[in-house]
DNA sequence: CTGTTAGCGCGTTCAG
DNA sequence: CTGAACGCGCTAACAG
């Protein structure tokens, strides 16, 4: 026996077991050349001894550190908690440690990706949300040999593996729904149209909406600057309400955006869903039990997601396959006390002038 | 200059300036015996080669890794990602990486501890609320040379380091709040008083009360377990209308329970804060948008309870420190919306029978 | 099958 | 002030 607590070398069980170090590491590495007898003996004793080999000397010979980082830009989004998990549980699967970095900016986020391959610390990295700025230098540091992983890229990055969710799919699917239930002024609150994540939720938009027959309004867009989900929500409805825009249901970004959206309604006694329905995006832990009845909104896998990055990464890590391969992750409608049927037929919906029939429509610049 | 993204060993600079690894070396880490021109003509290569010292070398030699763990058991609740976001911030300020480990179970959170002392790893740990089980192992690992922070121990560890809110003082700020908004009849939902959390707070309430004169009714006291807070405090409204149970305000162990009471008492017509004022624990982001108002609850410093757990950790890891230090973190009232003043003075304050005088009372055993 | 030896990149002795 | 040599813990290549 020995104390579990007491670091112990290679040599310490090279000792015990009257043997020299190299038989020792052949053992624990299943080489072929060691006797039964030998490898048996060696074995007992290193679990007698609960050895567990230095990272540094093994990293050093290895090149391989066993540790996968995540580099995220700010950490304020429940959404990345539950990413976070999925990536430990992939992690605790695969024997690897899980580095976490906070990055705000562009530069410090390359910066740091750089210095953790250059000074040997991480194997490979998850880049959640990529800086548009980095694009050329995670290609470059990619190219040099560091494995990446980019987590939902601000566009289509060649060459860097990417993962990310269905987001043109899953507007269609919200819109869709909300078409189904009968509404047919629809309104989307979206975030910053220069990342894929707006672009192509607002392209889902409308492409439901066009594919319904329904017209596209451009007073129904309205674009805010990212991260300020909740106060964007809220600007969106007063925006409308200013106006005087007639709307009956709103797309929401994700679903911060949509809380915001339904206290602006709370204040202006609009109820939800009764006089406006709202579905959002993501579906955050807290969505499940908001309100009432929770959130409608679409449903990331997020934990699977984080789980799948990290797998996608090791792959790459091993050679298993060549970087650039764009993963796409299926989302999924979720129905819940926020949507509900549109409350009557327009009355314009027959008797008076309707709005130019489908047309693209540009979305309106940011705040 | 030099491809930024290359790898560069100390070797490579010293080639470069003409001269030997270890002058460089005594130039890098500051050493005396250099001089000035062979020190500065070393700087400017090294800068220029974008020269960062390999973390395995390094950490071989010098027996410290410059990572630091946290371990989480499980990873769900909004607040671990505020406390992840304060130790990220205070890593980077002081140059060192950030190592997350989830495990669930007690031994496998001890076992983690032990490993990633007995690898090398990491150079400290972060153990966010500890297992009741694991106290000796961890205490030991302690006095074996593994410097360590508790955050939110299961209770007091004598030569463990920790940090913990303000429990007791919280729950009084809370209960004293709600008396005066002249309430008495004050229940309090209080999840597992096995830990020092749960029971804290639960002597806190029962403290502003008896401060305050009120008599202490244990049918208003419900524990229940840990782990699922949103269905408890549903199950605490449940079990107090089954029961007819009178109250007018409910404390809530933390800000989920809080939500959860809330929306069951919706559930029953009941209006927050009109007909009961809900006050919540931790402050967790979405309460300062919850519902109309926001939720009033405790708020805990969680970010910067962040940073200075892992500044403790730093300074353990120096020396600076003897373990056992126990470090409490004030908390503070945050009144938003759920609660407002008593409706009316309750008709049995002077005629009824009133419940016996205040006197100690007994927690109701787990649901 | 086994033991000895070199070296991974760096910091720290030592002589010079 | 400088350079050469050693060793951190481990593995791979080479002798035996």
């Amino acid at each position: 026996m020995h104390d579990p607590t007491e670091r112990v070398s290679i040599r310490d069980i090279a000792k015990a077991a009257e043997t020299s170090v190299s038989t020792v590491s052949r053992a624990l590495n299943d080489h072929p050349d060691v006797s039964p007898e030998t490898r048996e003996r060696i074995m007992r004793i290193a679990e007698a001894y609960g050895y567990e080999r230095n990272m540094f000397a093994h990293g050093l010979i290895s090149g391989r550190s066993g540790l996968i980082s995540v580099i995220m830009p700010n950490i304020d989004y429940d959404y990345q908690l539950q990413f976070l998990r999925g990536m430990a549980h992939a992690a605790e699967r695969f024997d690897q440690e899980l580095l976490l970095t906070v990055k705000e900016t562009a530069s410090d986020t390359i910066d740091a990706c750089r210095s953790l391959y250059r000074r040997g610390i991480s194997d490979g990295a998850i880049v959640f949300q990529p800086p548009v700025e980095g694009a050329a230098a995670l290609r470059e540091l990619q190219a040099a040999g560091f494995p990446m992983v980019a987590f939902h890229p601000p566009f289509p990055m060649p060459g860097l593996t990417s993962v990310e969710p269905m987001d043109h799919e899953g507007a269609m699917m919200a819109v869709r729904h909300l078409l189904a239930l009968g509404h047919q002024r629809i309104g989307i609150i979206v975030e910053d149209t220069q990342r894929t994540a707006g672009q192509e939720r607002l392209r889902g938009y409308e492409d439901a909406l066009r594919e319904a027959g329904v017209s596209l309004d451009p007073a129904l867009v309205i674009v805010v600057p990212p991260n300020q989900p909740h106060a964007s929500g809220r600007a969106g409805i007063q925006q409308w309400l200013a106006a005087g825009t007639d709307f009956s249901a709103v797309f929401c970004f994700n679903d911060l955006v949509a809380y915001g959206a339904i206290q602006e309604l709370a204040a202006h006694d609009r109820r939800v869903p009764e006089d406006v329905s709202v579905v959002g995006f993501d579906d955050i832990p807290a969505s499940l039990h908001y309100g009432r009845a929770g959130l409608t909104t679409v449903k990331q896998p997020i934990t699977q997601i984080g789980e799948l990055a990290l797998e996608t990464l090791l792959h790459l890590c091993d050679g298993g396959t060549t970087p650039g391969q764009r993963i796409q992750v299926p989302v999924e409608l979720v129905v819940r006390g926020t949507s509900s049927a549109a409350r009557q037929p327009r009355i314009w919906d027959d008797s008076v002038v309707r709005p130019e029939p489908p047309t693209a429509s540009e979305p309106l610049e940011p705040l």
